[in-house]
DNA sequence: AATTATACCTAAAAAACTTATGCATAAGAA
DNA sequence: TTCTTATGCATAAGTTTTTTAGGTATAATT
């Protein structure tokens, strides 16, 4: 006898008409949320971007992850495996390095706006 | 007897240490700039950015002219050569549905420039 | 005479995504 | 109970958009 195999195919439906346009800046999305809430696992990242923007921007798990193993390569995050109600979390954090590129960042990002607003000769604000 | 060719090959230094970071917004600041001035040629569109950024941003030929190809395959873009001073020039204008596409493309800009100021809680404003 | 600025172009590679899977547990709806 | 949705990780193939590195040519400047 052995157990019996449950397992559902389902679809999905990841970022429909949603908002496009960006390039380096997921890197910087996730450094900037770990600054502010000290550790996140990555499915928490995904739901809070989609929170903070009312569900404009879905930054999706085929992005997300590989972007993490990267950051974590270049040793910018730590990771911690935890198991919570018997599933699986990764808790990545900070490290120094990593919040000192967190500052670089921003700053990149504050000048590639600067940059694009003067550009287009933008009427609105921010 | 035929002529002798004088050809020199040189080094270029196109995009130094300049700030990197946009995905989709290159052809966001062409339209934008064609929206404008009117008609502009490849050259003249690769000097205006580098002029209005201080020099922070520089468009890479590379980038720039499959860019302008593609959007004149999309038909938001006319071609208009021109001879001047036995020297070619490519006049590209909007065409009427280029301009309603810049229109789209500026409030997608918007859009995502807000999203990630909201995102990365930035103190700073423009 | 040599270099720089002006002007176009393309192809190979890299970068950063989307899309499409795969696997697995828990909670909720039918 | 069964099916579906939510939670959670992951990778691989394909696409888009860029960088890098060439190529060709004339005019102006050093």
């Amino acid at each position: 006898m052995h157990k019996k195999i449950m397992y559902y195919i389902y679809l999905r439906n990841n970022a429909m008409g949603n908002s496009k346009l960006y390039k380096g800046s997921l890197h910087t999305i996730i450094l900037k949320l770990l600054e502010e809430n000290g550790k996140m696992y990555g499915y928490e990242i995904t739901q809070k971007v989609k929170e903070i923007t009312n569900g404009e921007l879905n930054i999706t798990e085929g992005a997300l992850y590989p972007a993490l193993h990267k950051l974590e390569a270049e040793e910018l995050l730590d990771v911690e495996v935890a198991k919570v109600d018997n599933r699986l979390r990764k808790y990545y954090k900070l490290t120094e390095k990593g919040t000192k590129e967190t500052v670089t960042k921003l700053k990149e990002l504050e000048e590639y706006i600067r940059n694009m607003h003067t550009l287009v000769n933008a009427k609105w604000s921010i």
